[in-house]
DNA sequence: GCGACAG
DNA sequence: ATCTTGTCGC
């Protein structure tokens, strides 16, 4: 049973436009053992935040590598039943196949929500890749079992890749494209970048 | 048994 | 992920 928080329409005009880029993320207060989730959806390619999107809920599984999605799921079920609007992708911080199961929590929201998803994570669970180039945009594929699953993908210069992995309904080129052309010049793309700044503010604020 | 290991 | 301030580098 998750609780919620807010929920934004900024843009209600927007509703069923193409072009609606959504990120999503979720953060943990250790101290109130409680989930934040936040899903933002932008106008691509302006990038104008339409809709936020949030909800809390008690944490009830731990954090095994491998297993993110029965911990994350939930509560970010519930922040993206929330939504109003109906994004054409949606960006999650995590793997998408480059998992053990090929299943990781952006595949795993994208089946649950049969909306097309991106793994776009801040480090490596499974797989073998090569030294990419330094100039952004910058690719390197990303190998697991003898099979691509996805590619560390340079958003910025002298900074650390993103994994980005097809989520669900979207190829390996296409997952790349969306979290270059969502990016803002950031390392996380704006997005999912949004999503990490509204859970944390969520967090702190109940934390207060 | 040992090392690896999204958030 | 979270705990935490200033600080070195582009």
């Amino acid at each position: 049973m998750q609780k919620r928080l807010a929920h934004k329409i900024l843009l209600k005009e927007f509703k069923n436009d193409p072009g609606l880029v959504a990120g999503a993320d979720v953060a943990y207060s250790r101290n109130s053992g409680t989930l934040f989730a936040a899903i933002l959806i932008f106008k691509f390619p302006m990038m104008k935040l339409v809709e936020l999107s949030s909800a809390r809920g008690k944490a009830e599984f731990p954090y095994i590598p491998g297993l993110l999605s029965f911990r994350e799921i939930p509560v970010l079920l519930e922040a993206a039943e929330r939504a109003f609007l109906q994004p054409d992708i949606i960006i999650c911080d995590g793997q998408g196949i480059a998992h053990p199961r090929r299943l990781g929590l952006a595949s795993h929201l994208g089946l649950l929500l049969d909306l097309p998803s991106v793994g776009c994570a801040k480090s490596r669970l499974v797989g073998e890749y090569g030294e990419l180039g330094e100039e952004v945009g910058s690719t390197s594929k990303i190998v697991y079992k003898g099979k691509p699953v996805g590619a560390v993908v340079r958003t910025r210069k002298k900074v650390k890749p993103v994994f980005v992995s097809p989520g669900y309904k979207v190829d390996l080129k296409g997952a790349i494209r969306v979290v270059l052309d969502a990016g803002r010049g950031y390392r996380i793309p704006e997005p999912v970048r949004q999503a990490h700044l509204t859970v944390n503010r969520l967090r702190k604020e109940e934390e207060a």
